[in-house]
DNA sequence: CGAACTGTTGAGAGGCTTCAAGCCTAGTGG
DNA sequence: CCACTAGGCTTGAAGCCTCTCAACAGTTCG
């Protein structure tokens, strides 16, 4: 496990990589894990090898609501690291998966000693608040049909298909309701509805994206 | 006009203050006016010298969905500027205020030589998301009651109450009604509800929180 | 193999939006 | 200075979207 190979260490020199390399350490693991709870204190982030992990957060009743599936070359846990206070949002592993942990005073050596480090990490965090800040009006605005048709192009562009359409990233219903923010049997409804039209099939978990312009057009995008 | 009053320059040295100073430009706004909207390139961010200003993003129908309301001390414009992308939202002054204008070469500069400053930023930063995050899971799982009394909780710790008890800040119907993500006719019969219940007392744009006790837990807090 | 969880479908209830109509307020122009 | 207009505010009614509950089939895993 190299992290130089990640684009968010690009800017580090030989001394830095050096010594995040010492600091690190990987671990595999399993599906269902849970990463770190609301309510914990971190002493690090964990940048993705590979696999994929949900960040959520609880809600009414126990209910998850997801903020975003973090796959290799992202990272979770960073923001309560960065304000120093407990998670406000919990990680766990849907998909094997290998992370990489990389302990607070190492991110704090690396913002103090290279503002390529520190401005990369303030873009990735305009990147995430400008992706809430457009999910806040999706879901004030958007019906159940539309918000699933805009996640399901946005779950193509960042785990992208196989050679037959299949989106490569396996989510129960459950889950995927808790990204589009509803009820589980609205979700298999709109699902049902989307494959009628032909629009999408469905095989278990596997989706495959037959029409992504009716899919775009269903969107609103 | 001395930037030096606020807690995001906090950090900076005497040669970095002379340069802030000498780079920023003040301006009086009226209330109504854009200062950037969505799809416009910046050249520097704003800081809020005094007055309040409404930062949103343009949804379906034209209808705004506002993401925050920004006062003295706080800075709008700076996501899509550090991004070096165009606004992906629009701000518009809606009290009078007076706003700082610093340069995009300023901010750079003091990014790349204080990284105290980079950190403060940061902080801002995960402050702006973790807010963003929770108001996800509150529009995905809460009734327009509970996050209409969640958003006058979250305004009177913002805005804060005068003598009266009177919200500090004079919202329309409208963009109340954009801020908590729902129809302006649906706010109005759940203000008249709270007002009914004793909870609050409405005059005009005026509202005055009667009890807090109880607006907390209707908002499920 | 059974238990626990996931997936699916139907029915009913209710929260919320939309439309419509009227009132009120503030700002404008004659 | 006042009528006028545009936009904000309010209320009612109708109807749809979405949630919840319930029942059952399918699946996974110890």
């Amino acid at each position: 496990m190299n992290v130089s190979d990640f684009a968010m260490f690009s800017s580090l020199n030989k001394e830095e990589m050096i010594r995040l390399n010492y600091d690190k350490s990987s671990e595999r693991w399993k599906k269902g894990t849970l990463i770190y709870g609301e309510g914990s204190r971190l002493n690090g982030f964990y940048l993705i090898s590979s696999g994929i992990v949900k960040v959520f957060k609880m809600g009414i009743n126990g209910k998850e609501q997801i903020i975003r599936f973090a796959k290799r070359g992202d990272i979770v846990g960073y923001r309560s690291l960065i304000s120093q206070e407990l998670a406000c949002s919990s990680a766990k592993v849907i998909d094997e998966a290998v992370l990489v942990h990389i302990p607070y005073d190492t991110l704090l050596f690396l913002i103090q000693n290279n503002w390529r480090f520190s401005k990369h990490m303030l873009e990735l965090l305009c990147g995430e608040l400008k992706e809430s800040n457009e999910y806040i009006t999706n879901l004030a605005q958007k019906s159940i049909r539309e918000r699933l048709a805009e996640k399901l192009l946005l779950l193509k562009k960042d785990f992208e298909l196989d050679n037959q359409n299949t989106l490569q990233i396996s989510l129960s219903r459950i889950d995927l309701a808790n990204t589009v923010g509803t009820a589980t049997e609205s979700v298999i409804r709109e699902l049902m509805e989307l494959k009628h039209n032909n629009v999408i099939d469905l095989q278990g978990r596997r989706i495959r994206i037959l029409d992504e312009r009716s899919l775009r057009r269903v969107a609103h995008l």
